[in-house]
Order: C-alpha cells, then sequence, then structure tokens
DNA sequence: ACTAATCTAATCATACGCGGTATGATTAGCCCATTAGT
C-alpha cells in the first residue's frame, strides 16, 4: 500500500493503521465502507478535520482553464504517462496526483457515457424490432385470411369444373396448371383471387400470379425485401 | 520474481444550487488488479 502514499500523499492514511494492511490483511472481511465511515469519523472527532498533507480539507474545484487544459490533453491521448503528468501538473499549478485523479474520473465517466450512449442506441434498435415484428404478425394475419378465401374460391370452381370437366394432374380441363403451391403454405404461389381483379374473369381465366403480386402496396415484397427473402 | 506505478470500479464527499447532479478524492484489488522496469 505504500505506493498510494506515494501516488497520494496528501492523503490522510496511516499506513500503519490496520485499516490500510496491504492485501486485505486484517481488514478482511470487514465492509469498506463502514471501514471508510469509521475512518472518516475518527478523523472528524481528531483535530479538526485538518489534512496531514497540510492540504485543505475543502475540495477545491479545478478551474476552467484548467479543466479545458485537461479536456485538451485528454482528447489526444486517454492514458496518462509520467512525463505528461507532471508537464501538465507544473503547467497547470497542480499536484501530479491531481492530474492522475483526474485522468481517472475523466475515463471512468467517459466510459460510462459511452455504455449509455451504447445502451441507448440498443433500445432504440430493440424497439424498431418489436414494431417490424407486429407489422410482421399483421401481415401473417392478412396473408391468411386471404388465403382461406382463396381455398374456399377454390373448392367452389373445383366443384363448377367436375360438372362437366374431367380434370388430372393438376391440369383443368383446358391442360392449364392452377395452381403449384400447398394450400397450407402461407406464402405459396396460387391464383390470384383478389376480390375486383376476379370480378373481370371467366370462371376458366384463371391466372398463375405468386400471392404477394396480388398486394397493390407492395407491402408483402417490402418485408420480404428486407429479410432478403426476395 | 520483485516492486513501484498505474489502472479500473466503486464509493465517498463536497460544491453548487435547493434535491439532485457534477466532480474531485479515496479505496480495494481475494483463484490476491495490471503493467513495466530491474
Amino acid at each position: 500500500m505504500e505506493q498510494y502514499d506515494e501516488l497520494f500523499p496528501s492523503a490522510c492514511v496511516d499506513s500503519s493503521s490496520p485499516i490500510m494492511v496491504p492485501n486485505g490483511g486484517a481488514a478482511l472481511g470487514e465492509r469498506p465502507r463502514a471501514r471508510r465511515r469509521r475512518r472518516r469519523a475518527a478523523r472528524c472527532g481528531g483535530d479538526g478535520g485538518e489534512l496531514d498533507g497540510g492540504g485543505d480539507p475543502k475540495k477545491r474545484r479545478l478551474s476552467d482553464e484548467q479543466v479545458e487544459a485537461l479536456e485538451l490533453s485528454f482528447r489526444e491521448e486517454r492514458k496518462l504517462e509520467t512525463g505528461r503528468k507532471v508537464h501538465l501538473a507544473a503547467e497547470l499549478g497542480l499536484d501530479p496526483k491531481q492530474v492522475a485523479v483526474w485522468f481517472q474520473n475523466r475515463r471512468a465517466r467517459h466510459k460510462s457515457k459511452l455504455l449509455e450512449e451504447e445502451f441507448g442506441k440498443l433500445k432504440q434498435a430493440h424497439d424498431a424490432a418489436i414494431l417490424h415484428k407486429c407489422h410482421l404478425e399483421n401481415e401473417v394475419m392478412r396473408l391468411k385470411e386471404r388465403l382461406e378465401i382463396t381455398e374456399e374460391e377454390l373448392a367452389r370452381l373445383r366443384s363448377a369444373a367436375g360438372s362437366h370437366a374431367v380434370s388430372g394432374d393438376g391440369g383443368d380441363a383446358m391442360g392449364r396448371v392452377v395452381c403449384s403451391g400447398s394450400p397450407s403454405s402461407s406464402f405459396s404461389t396460387g391464383t390470384c383471387q383478389q376480390p375486383g381483379v376476379r370480378d373481370h374473369l371467366g370462371d376458366d381465366d384463371l391466372l398463375y400470379v405468386p400471392d404477394y403480386a396480388c398486394y397493390p402496396d407492395n407491402s408483402v415484397v417490402e418485408w420480404f425485401s428486407l429479410y432478403g427473402l426476395m
């Protein structure tokens, strides 16, 4: 622990105290906070809070100029080697220890700020993904509804066709392929039974059109594109 | 391997402005912090 005495010479720390025994020592098991409180209380009850380094017990804020110079230096290099520390301290009229502490705090606070920003970005992405999922679920529901309608229409057509023609191998009476997709597949290729479109066709005018192409707003196409499915 | 210097993370204490935030300072490090010089 001697290195800390050297690093923080003005600190009110008694190296001979069992509190500061290196590597835990006698203080092992005692909560640091309780230890500090006790130490602080002992100090306040003692000689009136005077630091043993003779410094001002009250915390002094760094001037704007000092902070600006430290910030400038921090932007150049986050780590602080001894030479730079001593030079900065001399330049700003500070204790090298103060410069070291300032850099330590600055690094810590910079890191927490970065983490906060990262969290914000991730949260934004998460929210967008949730919204996207809702849209996809809505789209799936719409597709299922349309599939049901299509299947009903198909059943009607088949029963109507059965009365005046014999079909086989998936072809109709005219030998055309009606549907290559599985009825149970939500995204299968099938006939376009879009209301309105169907009205302009005769019973035998079957079209071979992918389901997604039946949507005038191309919304399905957009979603598929997003996922590289098309 | 040993040691000093330095680091991170957590926390405390105080300044500034009125409860909470910003910031300087302190402490521990536990399969015993890591890094660099000797």
